[in-house]
DNA sequence: ACTTTCTCGACTAAAAGAGTCGAGAAATTT
DNA sequence: AAATTTCTCGACTCTTTTAGTCGAGAAAGT
């Protein structure tokens, strides 16, 4: 609803790596079973990742994607971003014509918009990738 | 970002007739020039409208569109529902796969997804068409 | 009758999204 | 060095969604 497969795709794959941080690069093959995601794409997208100085990668034998912070320290919110490129939430997308809007920095879309934005992106960025990092059930003793 | 064209023409359609509150049915084309929307594609959109309970519409030389509530009686979030017609947000989005998600009910994912559209929501249910409605700036005495 | 304006369904076009592919380059092993 | 593994890069296709159009018909008013 918010966020496309794609960048779901992303995130998803982000949180494996959390998952497995210590282990040493994960391969996408790995990645991509662990998480159901098409092998392909998923290269796509780890590539599209690494621009983000987030995560980085390893190729050869004992090559594969890690991550460059600690999962406690990547926020939900700063993935987001880099993914939809901040885009120009300035401008009113309900006025008649950019230039045109005779309401101008009133305009109440413009308002109700930027509330919008700034709720979600106040959950996005107090959440962390190691909050979605799900809890392994305990194992029996 | 959050709203289609469409439904972003659709709140302007229904704030254009907030607007002209009392003075009778509003024809779909000079909503269409006030909004600037394509006049065609506002016939469909308010076509759809009518099925909300929220405007109706009468024919022939007096005819137009009118609101059925007042603007201070209809949300935004009201109007969002009808149009996006509830999505299974129940179902978690971001699990592997639908039936096969290990953490059901305690996924991280869906719980961040749950309240970021509670917030979404929270927001659009409190602002009102009235609230969209743009102040005339006061005549010059 | 005649005009106006909504009504309905089908239709087309454009854009975004999802996913695929082949060939090449860096690491590692043998 | 040769073979293998795995990331890398750009281009490419397929599908779905969104946007927008159109013609003919039905109610309302003059």
């Amino acid at each position: 609803m918010f966020l496309t497969q794609r960048n779901q795709y992303a995130l998803r794959a982000i949180v494996e790596l959390a998952r497995r941080v210590g282990t040493g690069p994960v391969k996408v093959s790995e990645i991509a079973k662990a998480q159901a995601i098409p092998l392909r794409f998923l290269e796509v997208i780890l590539g599209q990742l690494k621009g983000s100085g987030l995560v980085d990668a390893k190729r050869g034998y004992y090559g594969g994607y890690f991550l460059l912070r600690q999962p406690e320290d990547i926020t939900v919110g700063s993935v987001i971003r880099f993914l939809q490129g901040d885009p120009d939430l300035k401008e009113c997308q309900s006025c008649i014509s950019k230039m045109q809007c005779p309401f101008a920095k009133d305009c109440a879309f413009a308002s109700l918009w930027t509330r919008v934005n700034e709720a979600v992106f106040t959950i996005f960025d107090e959440t962390t990738i190691k909050d979605l990092v799900p809890h392994e059930p305990a194992a029996r003793p």
